[in-house]
DNA sequence: GTGAAAGCGCTAACAG
DNA sequence: CTGTTAGCGCTTTCAC
């Protein structure tokens, strides 16, 4: 592999004047750029983005930390992540959790390490106080760590508020959710507390079913669900995240109920597969793009030292009205 | 940030001997072992990567280039294959072409300048020349490059067969199928071709439309098969990937025509929606975790230096059934 | 066993 | 305008 020694030689001028012909930093003689570009052309040269990153110590890499890759509303952000990133001249790397700690705790010592720049993290199986420790650019999707690290989530209250909404004017009775457990707290969660409030205002009973989410595996919101729908059989309305919706409304089916006549169901996150169910159900929509552009822009600004944004950002979502409700 | 110096200083030792302490290569006496170990504790040091890389001019990244992430294919494959690559400690930068041929080009570059030390790719929009060109560790995923590069592949020939199989013992008689245009050469393209053979050779008749697609968005399928299905009115078994094999479905359903006993429908990829559908949809099941296994296997080997890799390998299918056939 | 020194490939400061 | 030089932080000979 050439050098930009060899280039300096072939072209008879000094590794500095190669470095500034190829960056485009001082001067350099429009006859030394020539002989330069033909040394380039004819040695094949690439610089080598190792030793650029070394001398300013950045690697230009972003990690995201994410619990599944194979979820849809993350596979989803992470598309759109790199998106962002890609045109900012960054790179992506790609970071599943499993909900494993351990995993998440190395792919945090990255940033220690300088393999990535910053870290957009949607990942929560470690304790608050590892992040805490972290001084290095760190950006949180729908958790909040504290004052030390930006988050950015969705509008959630309002997103509990239109679910609720939703079902109330549809007709419902008795509704469940199905919501992460209270001992975690996230601002997601807070959609479902919003969601529980609406309801005993407007006099529906809710119940509100706690769960961990161990992993993200459609399997496992299949057989979940349909548990559930063995155990309550008496609701008429059902609010959870698009996944577990969508395996909700199968077991309904199998078990003869009809949608929306008998259960209206909305789901929450509105990705691809709520054009899957029939009939297609009606979600409550992140704005993953803006989303995603947030999460970037604050993480660059981190990178870059410009401490010019909020530490709490908020994303406006919307119903996406469908056949389920 | 502390570096091997400061730490070299503080244990009054060579940085030499602080390197060979970390890395256990070489003698280093108990005595200057512990001392050393002190500084590290006291100095908070970490070893930065990024010197590491440019000394041993590797990265420890490996690139995975697939058309669209938010894809259920490929979200799964590029779950899994991050999950082989942790084990193996190397990391996983992903790369999302959506069609644009630009930004393949511009992650294969990456190669050249040393970001990445392999890529494992699933896209398809540049030509064959010009990886043709690169003489650096990459590994196909469905498509053959030529001699020089390694390619992985499901048993497509027995994927389609099976399929063929599926709906002639249901008892179609008329088949409609969606291929990828029949110029684009590639290994996962012969399941049409097989399927073709089988359905003519019991006397099936069998339509195939060629179809590029555009891009792998949801709404782009659901937009495409509702057309198709305008179209092909008297068919009764269809055979597509199973995001398209969904919407076919649902379109379907939409006319009026039930499933299966008037229309039978086959997917292909067995990714997570299958379970979605109503009925559960039959599909044949590509096994992506010895696709994945099986590249991050070959790629480290090329990494390595390691000539010992098959330079085709194919990994078997299977008839996942469910009730839509 | 261990320190000193060279060098991975690049950039930036500094004389000319 | 341009060549030389000194590192970025680490690993690895190579004498002592």
């Amino acid at each position: 592999m050439a050098s930009i020694r060899d280039v300096a030689k072939m072209a008879n001028v000094g590794v500095g004047t190669v470095s500034r012909a190829l960056n485009g930093t001082g001067y350099v003689s429009a006859d030394a750029k020539k002989r330069i570009d033909e040394a380039i052309q004819e040695l094949g040269y690439t610089p080598n983005e190792l030793a650029k990153n070394l001398f300013r110590n950045r690697s230009g890499i972003v990690g995201i930390v994410v619990p599944n890759l194979e979820h849809p509303f993350f596979a989803r952000l992470s598309r759109e992540i790199e998106s962002c990133l890609y045109e900012r001249g960054y790179k992506t790397m790609i970071c599943n959790t499993i909900g494993i700690s351990n995993r998440e705790k190395d792919y945090l010592d990255m940033l220690d390490r300088n393999i990535v720049d910053g870290i957009i993290t949607g990942a929560h199986s470690l304790d608050d106080s590892v992040y805490l420790k972290i001084n290095k650019p760190i950006v949180a999707l729908d958790r909040d760590f504290g004052r030390k690290i930006p988050l950015i989530h969705s509008d959630h209250e309002k997103g509990g508020r239109l679910a609720a909404m939703t079902l109330i004017e549809a007709g419902c009775k008795n509704v469940l959710q199905f919501a992460t457990s209270s001992l975690v707290h996230t601002p997601s969660n807070k959609r479902h507390i919003e969601f529980e409030k609406i309801c005993r205002e407007h006099g529906v009973r809710v119940t509100t079913v706690e769960t961990v989410w161990n992993n993200l595996e459609y399997e496992y919101f299949r057989n979940a669900m349909k548990d559930y729908m063995d155990i309550y059989e008496d609701i008429d309305g059902i609010f959870t995240a698009d996944v577990a919706a969508a395996f909700c409304m199968n077991a309904l089916k199998a078990k003869g109920r009809r949608i929306p006549q008998e259960v209206k169901v909305i789901g929450y996150d509105a990705v691809g597969i709520i054009y899957l169910t029939d009939p297609v159900m009606t979600s409550i929509a992140q704005n993953t793009t803006e989303i995603s552009q947030r999460c970037v822009d604050t993480i660059l600004k981190m990178i870059e030292g410009n401490k010019n944004y909020e530490r709490q950002q908020i994303v406006d979502v919307a119903l996406l009205k469908g056949d389920s409700t």
